[in-house]
DNA sequence: CGAGGTGTTGAGATTTGTCAACCTACGTGG
DNA sequence: CCACGTAGGTTGACAAATCTCAACACCTCG
C-alpha cells in the first residue's frame, strides 16, 4: 500500500481560510478518541492506530441554536456534519414551497451527504434544539478515505445506511396506515435513543406534530389523533412533547400484520 | 500520491472462484470504453487514461431473463451491478409480506448499493425485461477507488444520488396527490429515457399498474383511473403499457402548484 | 384457442384531510 | 414574578380523496 499522508498544516489553513473562520474551541476538544458517540460516527470502525490521523478530518466544531439552519437548500456543499449533541430535522422544499421533512437526526449521526452529488445541498437542516456539530470537510474525508481503508469502508457504510433508511421510509409512506406509521416512528426513535444510552421508553419529542406529520405523510391533526388513540389503548402516555412508551410490544405488534 | 495498483491476476482468480463461475463472454465485450452507457455509469467521469485500469472492476457480465431476480433480500452483498441493457425494479418486503417497490432502474444505472452497509441485501431486484448487467465486485471497487480519485468521487456521487432520489420519493409519497405522483412519475421516466437517446414522449411501461401503484403508494386501480383521466384531459395517450406523452408542459404544470 | 395475468371501470366504504374552535404551555417583556 | 401573546396541540364535524370489492375486458403466451 501507499505511504501514509497526513493532512498538511498548509492544506488545513487554506481550507479554513476558504470556508469560514476557525472555531474558538481549543483543538483538543475536537478529538474523536474522547467522543462517546464515536461508535455511531464516521470514525466508528477506525482502529485506534489510525484514529489520530482520521481525527484531522474534524477541523472545527460549530454550535447551532434551536431554530437555526446548519445548511440551506442551494448552499455549496463542503462539509459532512457529525452531530455531537442536539437534534436536527432535514427537509426538502417543493417547487411551490411545500415542505417535506426527510429525516430526524440525533447525536452521532451524520448530516449533509445529500450535497455530495452535484456540489450543492438539496435539503436543508434545521436544529430542533441547541446543538453541537463537528465539521468534516469533504475534501479531507476524500483524501483520508484513500489512505485509511477502514475509514473508506465506514464512509461507504454510512452512505449506504442512509440509502437503506430512505427505502424504509418509502415502505412506511407507501404502504402503511397512519397507526402503523406512528408506531414505526416511535419504535425507531426509541431504539436510537436506547442505543445512545438514553431511556428508550421515556423521552421528549423535539419536533412538532407538524414536523412528524410531514415526515410521515400525515396531517398534523391525524398525528395528534393517533397519539391520543394510542394513549387510550394503553400503549403510550402522551403529555404534549413528553412521551412514555408503556407497551412497546403492543406497538411492535401493529407492524407485524 | 501512492503508486498505481492494478488488480492482480491472482486476486481476480480467487475472487471469481469464490463468487461464481467466470462468464463465457469473451473479455473484450466487457470494456467500459466501448459502452455507450458509460456516461451515466460508474466509470462515467473517469478520464480515459485511467479507464483501462478501472475497467478491471467489471469482471463479468450476466444475462437476466424477465421475471428473474438479480439478487434477493438477505443475499450476501458482493457486487454492485451496472445495467447494460434492460429494466429492473427493486422492492422491499414488509415483515408480513407486503411489497414496496423502491425503484425502477434502466440502462446505465447501478443496483445493489443497499447491501453495502451490513453485507446483506435488504432489497431484491427483479428484471422486468430480459437484461444484461455488469458485475462489479465491491472489493475491487473499494481497492480501485483508493487508487483512482476520479472513480472515488464518482462512487460517492452515485451513492449520494441514490440518497437524493430517496428524499425525492419521500416528497412524492409524503405530500403529493395521486395526480401529482403520476405526473412526476411519467416526467421522470421521460427524462431518463430522453437522456439515453430514446424518445421521451413515446415509450413502453415495463412494469405493471400494480408495480407503479406500489412505488407511488397508490392502489393499482387509482393508477389506472388517473392515467385515463390524463388521457381524457389530452395529456397522454395510453394504450395499456404503451404511453405517448402529448402535453409534457401540462404534466409539469401539475407539479408546479 | 384457451387460460391466466393484466387493465379498466363502477359503486360504495373507509381513511385521512380540512376547517374551525378551543385549549395549553412557554417565553418575553413589563 | 406575573401577564399576555403566540406557537403548538387537541378535538369535533364534515368533506374529499383514495381504497376495496367486484365485474368485466383485453392481451399475451403457451
Amino acid at each position: 500500500m501507499s505511504a501514509a499522508v497526513q493532512v498538511s498544516p498548509q492544506a488545513r489553513t487554506v481550507f479554513v481560510r476558504q470556508v469560514e473562520r476557525p472555531t474558538d474551541a481549543p483543538r483538543h476538544e475536537v478529538t474523536c478518541a474522547k467522543c462517546n458517540l464515536r461508535r455511531t460516527c464516521l470514525s466508528g470502525s477506525v482502529p485506534d492506530e489510525d484514529l489520530e490521523r482520521v481525527e484531522n478530518i474534524v477541523y472545527a466544531r460549530r454550535r447551532i441554536k434551536r431554530g437555526e439552519r446548519l445548511f440551506n437548500a442551494g448552499d455549496e456543499f463542503r462539509c459532512i456534519y457529525a452531530i455531537r449533541s442536539g437534534f436536527f430535522k432535514t427537509s426538502l422544499a417543493d417547487s411551490d414551497g411545500r415542505e417535506q421533512v426527510t429525516g430526524f437526526f440525533m447525536g452521532g449521526e451524520l448530516l449533509g451527504m445529500d450535497g455530495l452529488d452535484n456540489g450543492r445541498h438539496k435539503d436543508r437542516a434545521i436544529a430542533l434544539e441547541d446543538s453541537d456539530v463537528c465539521l468534516m470537510p469533504y475534501s479531507l474525508i476524500e483524501q483520508m478515505a484513500r489512505e485509511v481503508p477502514s475509514l473508506q469502508r465506514r464512509l461507504h457504510s454510512v452512505l449506504a445506511c442512509e440509502i437503506a433508511r430512505g427505502h424504509g421510509v418509502m415502505l412506511l409512506l407507501g404502504s402503511m396506515s397512519a397507526q402503523e406509521r406512528l408506531a414505526a416512528f416511535l419504535i425507531n426513535l426509541s431504539k436510537r435513543l436506547l442505543h445512545r444510552g438514553y431511556s428508550g421508553s421515556d423521552f421528549v419529542l423535539r419536533m412538532t406534530r407538524n414536523d412528524i406529520g410531514s415526515y410521515l405523510g400525515l396531517a398534523l391533526e391525524t398525528v395528534s389523533r393517533v397519539l391520543t388513540a394510542f394513549h387510550k389503548d394503553g400503549l403510550v402516555d402522551v403529555q404534549q412533547k413528553q412521551i412514555s412508551i408503556v407497551d412497546i410490544t403492543g406497538l411492535e405488534r401493529m407492524l407485524g400484520r
